[in-house]
DNA sequence: AATGAATGAGATTTCATTCAT
DNA sequence: AATGAATGAAATCTCATTCAT
């Protein structure tokens, strides 16, 4: 066995919290490698540019929160424990590692990504929970609107602890918000 | 008596879709005077730097934005017709000034602001509309974790709308976003 | 008669004041009308650019302190009474205009000046002296290096003020440098 | 490890000519860079910026200098041996490495320094000679006005052959100078 | 007569990436 | 394998000067 990269992974928590703290746009390799503590050209060894860096990333940590979204949803039976499991999970996950949640977030508004049609994203599982309530006989309306709807709660609530309109930690609001989903699948 | 100004108007212009369209970061200096027409130092004649330039431009567009939600619910009596006129009139704003709405959604996240506490924001009038709502018996729970979810659903509902996955123009949703507001609140 | 212009004056102070303080090169058309209260181009009214008003306001400046110089020396008889007058007239200019004989120093470092070799210099008023001493059978040596001494002492030594290495004022400093500048000479 | 520094050196003997020749301010990146051979990124490998450049450049060679004048005043017991060796070893490096003295004066003129008080300069060197002497009964009067009557004549002399008042090289007239010194401390 | 807006040229600085060791 | 020096391109910003009103 070769021996392992020893890079890589610091590579990647400095590029994590430096995307987040600053923008994508605003770090510079340098920075990423100082806060790692290795060489500018190591990045290079790899990742075969700033671009994929940043392409690799977004994909392994929104993989990671689809993932975690949909065990959390396929561990419950009842709607209601499904929502809830969903949202604990999430805010859980963002308590413990903002910059994960966080990250996921920025890349969309900062990078326009190409994913492919094949990747999963976090709104496909709300769309087949809320496709699921509704043959359930749990919810009425569009679907795609409801989704829009329990999304918007979901992040909006995540941005006002963020952004301190509301006091942390985050997984305080699982109760308030799982009810104000139910309500608005209603 | 001195020349007047020719540029200032056609660089606000060219900057504000510029910025919606590629980001703040991604947008230069050169594109901005290009597209408007004249030269890059014309820009530093009405603005000290970029960064000015894009926080004056954020300030402006915020208040538009504040006012246009203020008077829409000074200008109605029931709780239900005021989120109504409010929802109607931010999605007519985007509908017909697209750039002007996702300015100020974009710049939100791309720059760290500091507002100073006598700046109204929107959330700031939509905690009042809360805190009247409650008040008028129309509502039950903590005004900023209400306020919260209605912004998120208001919000995502045309983040859906501009990224494509919801059919467009947004001003058709005002009545189920509003009827999912009022389910929220009571 | 036609109305005198306004902006000469203000604009003559002004550049002054920042030649000295920040270096010709350093100091701005921009800054030098706003100090003085007038518009930019105001100045191209009265000289035809930045280097012409270096230049004049050099060359009125030297014509000053080297007539001042010369009167004094004319004044007296005795060569210690001529060089007596010569330094205290010009330590009185600098402690009372402290700009005039700062800017005249500075410039010749900054600036390389080709002033015309008809026009007369503090430094061909001080060989004048030196000459005039030997003649008088009070002073030996060749005359230039002598001059360079003399100058040197009187310089350094308002310098030192000027840095804050000797408590001012400098007048203060006339009758020392003048027992100095007779040592040097005998 | 990593490819060895190639440019720096080019760098700073091109930025020390071109700011004696051409002053500070006047004294482009581009052309620094072009002396030396390299790119203008290469500069800000080793340097911040070019005030960075001039302030390192500044003290390295202050301190050459401080170094100079102490030891070869340390070398000699009788004062006037310790003068006189001052005189020459400053004279000689001025004829051999004019740019090293001449920007040691120049930068003092574009730029305040923050030296910070413990970096010690010719001036305190120059200083300390003096309080040495007043103590061995050779001189008499305050010591800094007498030094600064010492570092007068001795930079208005240098200053002399530098702008082709008086005929070089400058070491011709370290007898000269030492002599007037000598005057002016007794 | 006087303004301040506008400009072209150029300054400094930053950046992602490649290269030599 | 890994470094950090070097680079070309581009970014932001400054400047003295001219122009239109």
């Amino acid at each position: 066995m070769a021996r392992p990269p020893k890079a890589r992974v610091p590579l990647k928590l400095a590029a994590l919290q430096l995307f987040v703290e600053r923008g994508v746009h605003a770090t510079g390799i340098r920075e990423i490698a100082k806060h790692a503590g290795c060489s500018e050209a190591a990045l290079y060894r790899h990742w075969s540019n700033k671009d994929d860096l940043v392409d690799k990333l977004f994909r392994e940590h929104l993989v990671e929160v689809t993932d975690l979204l949909q065990r959390a949803i396929t561990a419950e039976t009842s709607i209601k424990a499904k929502i809830e499991g969903a949202v604990r999970a999430c805010y859980t996950l963002y308590d413990e590692q903002p910059l994960v949640f966080r990250f996921v977030l920025l890349v969309q508004h900062e990078v326009s990504k190409n994913l492919g049609s094949d990747q999963r994203t976090p709104h496909d599982v709300v769309i087949e929970l809320v496709e699921e309530a509704k043959r359930a006989g749990e919810a009425k309306g569009d679907a795609v609107v409801l989704a829009a709807a329990l999304v918007g709660v979901f992040l909006q609530t995540a941005t006002y602890v963020l952004y301190g309109r509301l006091p942390g930690p985050l997984s305080t609001y699982t109760a308030p918000v799982t009810a104000t989903a139910l309500k608005i699948l209603k």
